[in-house]
DNA sequence: AAATAATTTAATCAGATGATTAAACAGTAA
DNA sequence: TTACTGTTTAATCATCTGATTAAATTATTT
């Protein structure tokens, strides 16, 4: 029932790293969110680094893991899988509103040794993504990059969460209306990324403005 | 020519800053890189925090009131407005592509202080932007929440920057190819986004899966 | 129980960091 | 020149912060 020492810490951790950061984050926060004391932090993880990649390797492997398995799944098509995306970054966002400003921030300070870390380009290759998405355009007719579809994709899916605050803040909404509003999104992205997607594919044959 | 100690501060902690963030930038770092002493910034601007907020206000002016500003134009239609707004941020994030990481995590750690302080409640109500996309989706039969419409256009728009250092890592490109495949995105998100008003509207005539 | 190992604590250290101070310097007016 | 004002600097302060230490406490083994 009652976790160990070493769990509460890393629970506590990994609460303050994801909402301030690591340079906004004292150990000593880290020690009293915990209820242990400063000391047993560094008997534990010997320093607070230590400790931030371990809760980082782990918001990563949430962020990262379930993607590349869906994409490894040989039996479902790219659309079936376009929806299981979605469904499962909402579905894990609405429970971890906070990993994606975290992800993005660490990003942006430690570019590439994340990627790395998380062993990215291996686990790309195996998944061939980009050559999945690739043909799937290519069947469909359509003439979109790649890189774009991706982009589209975790930019409808993911950017609501960071711009989360803001929204609520500007529209006056609860957080669990707005939770609800994102959850609306599992079934509306799929249809919308379809739309695109045909919309590049009869650019060529319809000249309707 | 020579950009006079309080300019030249500034451009130093406005580069600090959004790169790093608050916590994680030292005065002294922002001395060293402005080429003056420690003490000249406290001289010209009393606290780190201070200056902070100065920083902080004009990236938020930036972010905001170009957007608001062409909202406001009554000449212009919804559809030519999009093409604007989507020209705008890329133009200008393309210049300064850490604002968006900068806007994301400030409203993570300050929710709602950002919004008041840039005015953007009155912002809103004056410029209707909300009703004016309402009254659009509703001429052209689409049932889609204004809301999600929004997130939508930001997503695709702003998503990309944000993204930026995993994709130039995980894809091995250069920054300059990813900026221009950004660039390219002014044409296309205008598009994209007529075609996911069309899917919703069309959702209720036709039913071809 | 005695001994040993694992866990936890209070106290302390060393360095980093935001800020202040007093003095030096530069330009301008009298 | 002298006096005055605004600017810049080196030196210093007080506090914060990550980490260590040595001792105390608890659990486990013999």
């Amino acid at each position: 029932m009652e976790p160990n020492t070493e769990e509460k810490i890393k629970a506590a951790a990994a609460r303050l790293f994801t909402t301030r950061g690591f340079a906004a984050t004292r150990t000593r926060d880290i020690a009293a969110e915990a209820g242990i004391n400063l000391a047993l932090l560094n008997y534990y993880f010997r320093s607070k680094e230590n400790l931030y990649r371990i809760i980082m390797a782990e918001n990563f492997q949430v962020f990262f893991r379930g993607a590349l398995q869906i994409f490894q799944n040989q039996e479902t098509g790219v659309q079936e899988k376009i929806s299981l995306l979605v469904d499962y970054y909402i579905g894990r966002l609405l429970e971890n509103p906070d990993i994606p400003s975290f992800v993005i921030n660490e990003l942006r300070t430690n570019p590439n040794a994340l990627i790395q870390q998380a062993g990215m380009h291996e686990a790309l290759k195996d998944t061939n993504i980009f050559s999945q998405i690739s043909q799937y355009l290519e069947d469909r007719g359509s003439d979109m990059e790649p890189v774009h579809f991706i982009l589209n994709l975790l930019g409808m899916t993911i950017f609501p969460f960071l711009a989360a605050p803001a929204f609520q803040s500007a529209l006056g909404l609860e957080k669990e209306q707005f939770s609800q509003l994102l959850a609306q999104r599992k079934k509306l992205i799929p249809v919308w990324i379809d739309a695109i997607i045909n919309a590049n594919s009869l650019k060529a044959s319809t000249h309707t403005s």
